[in-house]
RNA sequence: GGACGCUUAGCUCAGCUGGUAGAGCAUCCGCUUGACGUGCGGAUGGUCAGCGGUUCGAUUCCGUUAGCGUCCACCA
């Protein structure tokens, strides 16, 4: 920083400069250092074309403050960086950009449309890493990954062929979650309930030989088209009768059995329910067990096919509609209720999701899912907020199998090859040119790719080169901590969990610190529909990353939504602009370019020491229990409380007096607080603080790789503290009183202090002085004899005189002193009430009884100080 | 149906293992105070949702009620 310095700090200015200077000084690549402590983070990969939104800058603040105060505890500590393809929501929009050229994937086929998302990754890709750069983000950039480069695609490749050999991946026909717009099958993860009003139609249902109907209820009387039995409780005498009977299905003609089976709920509806095994996971399970038949009647669009004879064609919905109406019209239809239940949606496009039979591949779930159980039971991986622990417990031991093919072209492909003339299927680690049963050439690949979150949860160990064993694998696995929302505790957390433990034998982190999401001012979610995203590269633009990392951590509590305030970043902005006000005054008043503490340090110069000495222990802590935002409110109040009110207040006097030793060594504790405190802080604000730090007198080339501070024993001064304190305790007073009696500042007046703490007003002389606008302080152990015309302060060590005579009403001075007087002695009255209970001082830790002891002493002492000034008061003026 | 969270100053929210209630913004009164008006000094404002319990002591722990919110499950 050059001597002249703007008045305000400038962000744009400074971001980018300090970047490149971390960037050139190669600070974010962390070498396997068997000498150093690890330190490792992965970072949850946004979607490779995506933008960077608030949720992102979020976790990125996070992750990026974890790392950089390991990297400066000396650990060698990695940030590994990445994208994930994304595939459905990639595909979509390269199939969108497509159509507005009017063609579809279709008409360029899989291998030319493939080669068009690449080149799209190539082209857009690098914008969600650049974002992450303005963040201040110090990702090893040189071990940047992407979920479909060669090493994350092989370890896809070799977790899908151990999985298959171990026979925890098998294909199946089973009813999956379609999503009828992304034409693919979605895992039970991927679909969200919404609430609906709906209708339950009743429907009657022929007995056949017999003039008896039963009646079911539905919410979709389109599916009927697709059922093959009707089903009542076993124990329901209404329908016993009927069981092994058939009916007959209305409009299709079809005659299905009758069965009994203890699914069927007897309260609900009439008892009867109609059996779509096709289009219902329940039906499904039912008609396992009583080997119905299947009839499909839905293609992968969601319209009616050929087994929906007449209806063909349509979509579901027009098929509602035209099976209602020709049910109605048959004379079929017994009633409508009105009926409020869920619907499934896709998460990517919110379209209705279709349950549906289709053959699909699986991972089993159960052996999986019962060691990263444990893992979590006994510990060796927590959650932070721990409360997490039961939302993902309850999710693992409840899981079923996933579903993890989907009919896209982006992504992995899945590695199994069909035999055209025996059927066997070869699944391998390198292509085969032949099935490995018969030695037929005549082989297909399965055209279907993996689930993206099925590489993402290979992530912890495919980025340090897993399948092989790197010396990368070794040092860094398994990672210290993750930092996702918690939305994505099923999608990632929990895939994560259990593919390390299978693949790694052990877990892929020991804590996964969950944080919420950023909502808008109005506590709404952040959508493109509703069109109230706030795009961070604009907040960052306008305040300063500084600025909004410091919202992102303050104010709210780990694991909780926050909401998004302008005014917030605004607060947080004039912080650091604080922040660099306090170092260009320091700056502009020092004399000497090394620094070192003084043997001399005044009163102010031990307080602002001790406690600063008492925060480095209490952030550090803090940030070690993952509870960022308290660490980053206590640098906040130190620094702008503290140093910037106090103690460079406090110094002033001696940095512009003429005694060369006292101004040189209020300037040697000024940098050292102020570079102690930039340390603590630059994780949180790394920018600014490594710009002032670069201005001030250092050693080493960045702040960023500077020692993370330690406690230092010799800087506890309990007693100066306090007497600091009994200073300030009396300038806080004063200035009171005097606002309170609007006293100009300007009219500075002589002061009287009654103390028997004389040693340390008197060192306190300059700043009393100085800060209660005093033109004399006086001293001494004995109140005046005379206090006419002089207004009564009382501290706990002090009893202080103005002489304010032409402000002065007797009556109102004695009235106030009275006031205090009573508040004072109704909490001396509730202290001593509880010292005086035997239960309390027997049971109560000795240290809460000594300092409740000491403040009834404080107490006590400003009684006496209270009683003495009012007897002291002159009797009552005359009334005038 | 099950689980979880929230309810603290006008607003938005912090408050770690129980031991004198805090911040930002807003409001009010002052202030060109030689770092900063993105500032300084001062002030107002809270029976910490209600009710029980444990405890010497509860905003904090337990139970319960109410309101709000979230997740999971899904009886057609």
């Amino acid at each position: 920083m050059p001597a002249q310095l703007p008045k305000t700090y400038d962000p744009k200015g400074v971001e980018p400069r300090i970047y490149q200077m971390w960037i050139d000084g190669n600070y974010f690549h962390a070498k396997v250092d068997w000498t150093k402590r690890s330190f490792s983070i992965v970072i949850p990969p946004p979607n490779v074309t995506g933008q960077l939104h608030l949720g992102h800058a979020f976790d990125n603040t996070i992750q990026d403050i974890l790392v950089r105060v390991k990297r400066m505890q000396g650990y060698s500590a990695v940030w590994v960086p990445g994208t994930d393809h994304a595939g459905i929501a990639t595909q979509i929009k390269v199939e969108e950009n497509l159509r507005k050229e009017g063609k579809t994937r279709h008409d360029l086929g899989r291998e030319a449309f493939v080669e068009l998302v690449w080149e799209w990754k190539r082209l857009h890709g690098g914008r969600i890493i650049e974002q992450l750069k303005t963040l201040g983000s110090s990702c090893d950039w040189e071990r940047e990954r992407f979920t479909m480069d060669e090493g994350c695609s092989r370890a896809v490749r070799e977790v899908f062929v151990r999985l298959y050999e171990k026979g925890l991946i098998y294909k199946g026909s089973r009813i999956i979650n379609w999503c009828p717009h992304c034409a693919t099958a979605i895992s039970d993860t991927e679909v969200e309930y919404r609430a609906q009003h709906g209708h339950l139609w009743n429907i009657r249902y022929k007995v056949s030989g017999s003039d008896e109907v039963l009646v079911v209820a539905t919410t979709r009387p389109e599916t009927m088209l697709g059922d093959t039995a009707v089903a009542v409780h076993p124990e329901d005498e209404r329908y016993r009768h009927l069981v092994g009977k058939t009916c007959v299905l209305p409009l299709v003609g079809r005659v299905i059995p009758i069965v009994a089976d203890s699914y069927v709920d007897p309260s609900f509806g009439t008892g009867c329910v109609k059996i779509t095994p096709c289009h219902d996971p329940n039906d499904f399970e039912v008609a396992a067990r009583h080997g119905l038949e299947h009839v499909l009647v839905m293609d992968g669009a969601a319209r009616i096919n050929e087994n929906g004879g007449q209806y063909k064609g349509l979509t579901r919905e027009e098929a509602r509609e035209a099976v209602l109406r020709d049910l109605e019209a048959g004379g079929f239809l017994a009633g409508v209720e009105d009926h409020d239940h869920n619907v499934g949606v896709c998460y990517r496009c919110d379209t209705l999701v279709e349950p549906i039979i289709s053959s699909q591949w699986f991972v089993k779930m159960e052996p999986l899912a019962g060691p990263a159980i444990d893992v979590v039971r006994d510990g060796r991986m927590k959650f932070v907020p721990e409360r997490f622990t039961k939302t993902y417990l309850n999710w693992m031991e409840h899981v079923r199998d996933w579903c993890i093919s989907r009919q896209l072209w982006w992504g992995h492909r899945i590695p199994a090859f069909y035999c055209d003339d025996c059927g066997h299927v070869t699944v391998a680690r390198e292509d085969p040119t032949a099935c490995e049963a018969c030695h037929s050439a005549h082989i297909r690949q399965d055209e279907d790719v993996l689930d993206t979150w099925f590489s993402s949860a290979l992530w912890p160990f495919s980025v340090f080169g897993w399948p092989n064993e790197t010396p990368e694998l070794k040092y860094f696995y398994p990672t210290t901590v993750v930092t996702p929302g918690y939305e994505i505790i099923f999608f990632w957390v929990a895939r994560m969990i259990f593919s390390g433990l299978e693949h790694m034998g052990d877990v892929p982190f020991h804590t996964a610190y969950i944080h919420g999401i950023v909502r808008d001012d109005q506590g709404r979610k952040m959508s493109k529909s509703l069109g109230n995203g706030i795009d961070p590269v604009e907040i960052i633009d306008a305040y300063g990353a500084d600025a909004l990392r410091f919202t992102m951590v303050t104010g709210n509590a780990p694991g909780s939504d926050m909401r998004f305030y302008h005014e917030r970043c605004e607060a947080m902005r004039n912080f650091g602009n604080k922040l660099w006000n306090a170092a260009r005054f320091v700056l502009m008043n020092l004399h000497v370019d090394t620094w070192e503490l003084p043997e001399e340090l005044a009163m102010e110069d031990k307080w602002i020491l001790s406690k600063f000495n008492r925060l480095v222990p209490d952030v550090t802590e803090n940030i070690e229990n993952y509870e960022v935002g308290v660490a980053a409110q206590k640098l906040y109040d130190f620094l702008w409380d503290d140093v910037c009110d106090w103690y460079i207040e406090l110094v002033k006097p001696r940095l512009q007096g003429g005694d060369a030793a006292r101004r040189s060594s209020a300037e040697q504790v000024l940098v050292a607080v102020l570079t102690g405190a930039l340390k603590l802080l630059h994780p949180f604000m790394p920018f600014i603080t490594e710009e002032i730090w670069q201005a001030l007198p250092h050693e080493g080339p960045a702040l960023m790789v500077a020692e993370w501070p330690h406690p230092d024993e010799r800087l506890n001064f309990p007693v100066e503290e306090a007497d600091m304190e009994r200073v300030m305790a009396v300038i806080g007073a004063v200035r009171a009183r005097r606002a309170e009696m609007r006293v100009p500042p300007a009219k500075k007046a002589r002061i009287l202090v009654v103390t028997t703490y004389r040693a340390a007003f008197e060192e306190g002389r300059a700043s009393l002085m100085k800060l209660a606008g005093c033109s004399e302080v006086e001293i001494r152990e004995t109140p005046p004899e005379d206090v006419k015309g002089l207004v009564a302060l009382v501290t706990d060590s002090a009893q202080i005189y103005l002489p304010l005579a032409e402000l002065v009403r007797v009556a109102d001075e004695r009235a106030r002193l009275e006031k205090e007087r009573r508040t004072a002695e109704t909490e001396r009255a509730k202290l001593s009430a509880k010292l005086a209970n035997q239960g309390f001082v027997d049971k109560a830790p000795a240290a809460v009884v000594e300092a409740e002891r000491a403040r009834l002493d404080k107490l006590d002492s400003l009684l006496r100080k209270l009683s003495d000034s009012l007897a002291a008061l002159p009797p009552e003026d005359e009334p005038s």
